[in-house]
DNA sequence: GAGTTTGAAACT
DNA sequence: CAGTTTCAAACTC
């Protein structure tokens, strides 16, 4: 490993490193206190540039310590797998460093001033150690270093040797010493961008800093050892440089040649009104100086994390991150994008929440992301639901602009079949999430599945796939029926029961109690919610499916392992009440496909013993329902009126609405509003995240009316040939997936024709 | 290069 | 603590 020093919380480092005066003059502990196990020495990195890119990922927090780089920067050391050309030892380094020092013949007392003739960064590095192809993540700022280094055992020591800061020379608190304790402009010297700089999205836009370079320093970076940020230029007008919005101040350093300020007292020969500011400042914000990013410990051995959570309080290393709103933080406005890394809200949600937060958030700006899963994630669903006019548009899809209408319009034209359905189905079930799964969608594809349009159709290839993607959240989705299976039983028997049942969730989550906060996942529902008062569910009389999260209690109870056996149990299969009978078909061949083969079918099984009445359709709002619903659906699935008992069951059965809201007060904010997605980005398990479904802007219908249209010959022998089999709890024998198409979650518009 | 936009910092 | 103002960088033209 890399770790020399074993140290990330480097980003702390160089505030510290530059204020550590400041900080032991006011005797408080600064939480990026100056500690040699800070800094870590990796003077090579791979000279293949997918290195660096691996390195980006595996250090994204790492340039936070550089991005202002004023300090001593050493770049940490990748992960194991990483291949590092070289890896030169701190003593290596500290050698280099040592003997540079003695060449330049610097010493405490000769120390040139900070205005010139300091040793100069390129002359402590052996060029030969940082050759173009084991180019090391070093920056020169083309400031000098006037190196008061006493002793440069003291430079190797602070710069490699793991010590406490007691250990360090009492008089100075930074890796250099200097004359008149001007750690301040002389920490400004050594810069060693940590990898993560190296990939950063704008570091080569901005050919920054290079005027600022001395011609030793443009050469440096003519040999792409060079990075920018190497120091800060501030133009501050009107703060003296003595705020946090000089950059320069707010990094630590002085200000300098390459500034372009006005009235500036960031200046050495200010040094006591900069020490005095920083401390008032951080007297209203002990952060103020923190490093927004503090990347976390990654891989490091336990006691170097125990170390570093010692040292930086948590405090300092949350990850402030941004607070952007129009950039979305995809400019350089944004800290987290310029430091190139993925802390921004965009990019935290992608990387937490996957693309339902992202959409929630940026809405139809989700057009403008860079990301362009979650364009094609918008186009998959108002593709689904102009395919499958009943779905609604998931309530916070954006409304595509024209270009994309035209797209979708073009799409849906060539692929008015059996099969794209299906895969349009496939799309939203599990795959096209980063989450495991999206409640919604798998309520929907659940919803259609108990419509049976799918099984009737009969593509067996889709069919597989789509067990194959249902075995993903088949646990979930299986408990669910359980649960129902079992809430039904009890309303069954009892109304009353389920009457306090419902009135215990409600006490659980008194939200539940409002109508406003059913869930708007079935079209059943999003009908009924628009103002009609028959609900058009394809699936009549289907009530809410109870997320496994809607009630804490369900939660436990359906997770516990006592539920699952049950619901394996093959007394469980073969008896019990009728209404509650699950079909299982645990020993059909599919089992040799997949582990939860016959799980899945269960799920996808869904139709009814011809002798078992629908419990739909005796329901009470069952045959209403279906009036409105859609002839094709209705037509092909359920041609007899019968309806999936397990359809039934999952849908019949509790009252308790589905889909927890988070926070139920926040259900009813605008989609749009920026509280709404607050709850978002925090530590909220992401499936509930997902499920935060706001009800408005529900899309009932399909804009183009566009239906799939099955082929009905094949439907029709199909169900005739099939239905013998299917009451004997044979069915969905896929006896091969058939070339496929390809049904990548962010599916482009060339899917359309690969499945023709 | 001037003007605008943006988000953080500072202020009230 | 929320809202507003100030500020400087980023951005646009």
């Amino acid at each position: 490993m890399l770790y020399e020093g074993g140290q990330n919380q480097r980003g702390t480092l160089r505030r510290c490193l530059q204020f550590a005066e400041a900080n032991r003059s006011t005797g408080r502990r600064c939480f990026g206190s100056w500690d040699p196990t800070n800094i870590t020495l990796s003077s090579h990195l791979p000279e293949n540039p997918s290195y660096a890119n691996i390195l980006e990922s595996s250090y994204l927090e790492s340039s936070a310590i550089s991005s202002n780089s004023q300090a001593v920067i050493l770049s940490e050391p990748p992960t194991s797998q990483v291949p590092l050309c070289m890896v030169k030892s701190p003593e290596v380094h500290a050698d280099k460093v040592d003997r540079s020092l003695r060449n330049n013949g610097n010493s405490l007392t000769t120390a040139p001033r900070p205005s010139g003739i300091g040793l100069h960064l390129n002359s402590i590095v052996n060029p030969t150690t940082m050759s173009s192809n084991a180019t090391p993540r070093m920056k020169f700022t083309g400031k000098k270093i006037s190196c008061a280094q006493r002793d440069t055992s003291a430079v190797e020591h602070h710069l490699f040797v793991k010590s406490s800061s007691s250990s360090l020379p009492t008089n100075f608190g930074v890796t250099f010493e200097v004359e008149n304790n001007d750690y301040y402009q002389e920490s400004q010297a050594i810069v060693m961008e940590s990898p993560a700089n190296f990939s950063s999205p704008q570091e080569n836009a901005d050919g920054l800093e290079e005027n600022q370079l001395s011609p030793k320093n443009k050469r440096k970076k003519t040999s792409n050892i060079m990075e920018n940020e190497g120091c800060k230029r501030c133009n501050c007008k009107r703060s003296k440089c003595l705020k946090l919005y000089c950059e320069c101040f707010a990094a630590g350093i002085y200000c300098a040649e390459p500034c372009a300020c006005q009235e500036c007292f960031n200046k050495p020969e200010y040094k006591d009104m900069v020490l005095a500011t920083r401390q008032q400042i951080e007297s209203r914000n002990p952060l103020a100086f923190a490093p927004k990013i503090v990347r976390r410990v990654i891989e490091s051995p336990a006691d170097k994390v125990e170390e570093v959570s010692r040292m930086t309080p948590s405090s300092a290393r949350h990850k402030r991150g941004c607070n952007c709103k129009k950039s979305m933080c995809l400019k350089k406005y944004c800290e987290c994008f310029q430091k190139g890394r993925r802390t921004g809200v965009a990019s935290k949600l992608l990387r937490k929440s996957g693309l339902y937060c992202i959409i929630r958030r940026y809405g139809e700006n989700v057009y403008k992301l860079d990301i362009p899963e979650a364009r094609s994630h918008v186009v998959n669903v108002i593709l689904l639901t102009r395919f499958y006019s009943d779905i609604p548009l998931h309530p916070v899809t954006p409304a595509p602009d024209a270009a994309l209408t035209s797209e979708i319009d073009e799409i849906l034209d060539s692929r008015l079949d059996a099969t794209g359905y299906v895969e349009f189905l496939l799309i939203f079930i599990g795959k096209s999430y980063q989450t495991p799964y999206d409640p919604y969608y798998v309520r929907l594809a659940l919803d259609v599945l108990m419509d049976a349009d799918v099984r009737d159709v009969k593509i067996p290839s889709a069919l597989k796939k789509l067990e194959i993607y249902f075995s993903e959240v088949y646990r979930e989705v299986a408990e669910m029926v359980y649960k129902r299976t079992e809430s039904e039983s009890r309303e069954d028997q009892s109304y009353a029961k389920l009457d306090m049942m419902e009135e215990r969730s409600s006490f659980i989550h008194p939200e539940k109690c409002h109508p406003h906060h059913l869930s708007p996942l079935t079209p059943s529902f999003q009908r009924s919610s628009h103002g009609k008062d028959v609900p058009k569910s394809r699936v009549p009389a289907r009530r809410y499916l109870p997320s496994p999260e809607s009630d804490p209690n369900l939660l436990s109870n359906m997770r516990s392992s006592k539920s699952l056996r049950h619901l394996n149990s093959p007394e469980r299969r073969t008896t019990g009440d009728e209404s509650k009978e699950l079909i299982y078909y645990r020993d059909m061949e599919l089992d040799q496909f997949s582990p939860k083969w016959d799980r899945l079918s269960d799920i996808c099984d869904l139709t009814p013993t011809p002798h078992r009445p629908s419990k739909v359709t005796n329901s009470s709002s069952s045959s209403n329902t279906r009036e409105n619903s859609k002839v094709s659906r209705v037509q092909m699935s359920c041609g007899s009126g019968s309806h999936s008992p397990l359809g039934s069951l999952l849908w019949r059965s509790s009252p308790i609405p589905p889909m927890p809201r988070l926070g139920g007060t926040k259900l009813q904010k605008d989609p749009d509003s920026e509280a709404m997605y607050e709850g978002l980005e925090d530590d909220t398990p992401e499936i509930l995240k997902e499920s935060f479904t706001p009800i408005k802007s529900v899309k009932a219908s399909s804009p183009n009316q566009k239906r799939i249209s099955p082929p009905h010959n094949h439907l029709h022998d199909l169900r005739s040939n099939s239905s013998p089999g299917l009451k004997s709890g044979r069915k969905f024998v896929l006896q091969s997936i058939s070339s496929f198409p390809s049904l990548t979650p962010y599916s482009d518009p060339k899917f359309s024709s690969s499945s023709k």
